[in-house]
DNA sequence: GAACCTCCATACAGTACTGTATGGCAGATA
DNA sequence: TATCTGCCATACAGTACTGTATGGAGGTTC
């Protein structure tokens, strides 16, 4: 990061403090008190606020599924890519999923975002589950149930004990390939 | 309602703007426009707006779990509850339970009084699990599964076409029984 | 019927933003 | 070296709130 910035780097740092934050933090005045600039720089680089979110919101849609799905595909053959991708979802802090799914709740444009991810993930899901040999309503049901759950631990924050999160995940995977 | 205003009053119309608009319409002023009087009346009833905010999360906690769990108890014996649970769960719309879910990304309270209901909700299934004869571990991972789902079914905003959502019931069902 | 007490309106100062207008500075261009 | 362009600071007006102070109307109490 230059001592000029980008409007990347605005972006970026948007992520950070919406995962950080949530949502309410995105405003010009405090973010740019967080860079270390004026709010000059950032109508430099965004028309107003609302360009300013857009471009949060298209970004992290960019991140949120393609890349996820990618890095699954690409090292596939050596286990289960469901197992994997189970492991995976529900092992980490899911910071950022939880703060844009609030920000869903109150703003259309997050709003549309999310409903987006969420067809393009739950699809994916119902694809490795027929993959696996379920027929189509089964594998339907069963992506719908595995995805929203993935979205009650996003959104839960009380981080399971190891313990009992290997009893969890084991379920899970029970539940997804019987 | 008579023409005189009571907090309970404010209270009412507090859930009901943040089911419908979401916690970031929690203000004095566009909820005295909403009701037809000035902050003046908003401003005698609670200290501030943090008092107001704790008062509604308060009445949430009322409402969210013991009612619920009540209603379900009180008429108990004729099917199974879980049963009735989840059908009643996942059968409605959860505007309230999203907002508040919501909030609770951003604001600490609003966390702390879903954590409270989650650990409540939670409990409660997983004795209702122990009942029809799982073990601790089995019950205990199998209710967080199912709260999960439930959770992630609230937060998501795409009413399943009632066919499918006979398969998904039928699926949690068989999940939390089998 | 006069002193309450409850509930609300109005007016004020203060805060935290947004967006715009303008000017300046440093480096590329000619 | 003069100019031009990309990036930012500063200053201003405007908006949407919060909280407080004050007063006033209507019913209650003695």
């Amino acid at each position: 990061m230059a001592d000029q910035l980008s409007a990347q780097d605005w972006l970026d740092q948007g992520l950070r403090t919406l995962a950080k934050t949530g949502f309410t933090a995105l405003k010009a005045e405090p973010l740019a008190k967080a860079m270390g600039v004026s709010r000059g720089s950032f109508y430099w680089h965004f028309a107003d606020i609302a360009a300013f979110h857009a471009a949060i919101l298209k970004r992290w849609r960019e991140v949120a599924a393609e890349q996820v799905i990618a890095g699954l595909e690409a090292s596939a053959g050596e286990v289960d890519p469901l197992s994997r991708l189970l492991r995976g979802a529900f092992g980490n802090k899911q910071a950022l999923e939880k703060a844009v799914r609030s920000w869903a709740a109150v703003d259309p444009r997050a709003r549309a975002a999310v409903q987006a991810i969420d067809r393009r993930r739950l699809s994916y899901i119902e694809g490795l589950l027929k993959r696996s040999g379920r027929s189509d309503n089964a594998a339907r049901g069963r992506a719908q149930i595995l995805y929203w759950a993935f979205v009650g631990f996003a959104l839960s924050d009380q981080p399971l004990p190891p313990a009992k999160q290997r009893v969890v995940l084991d379920q899970l995977l029970d539940i997804a390939t019987r």
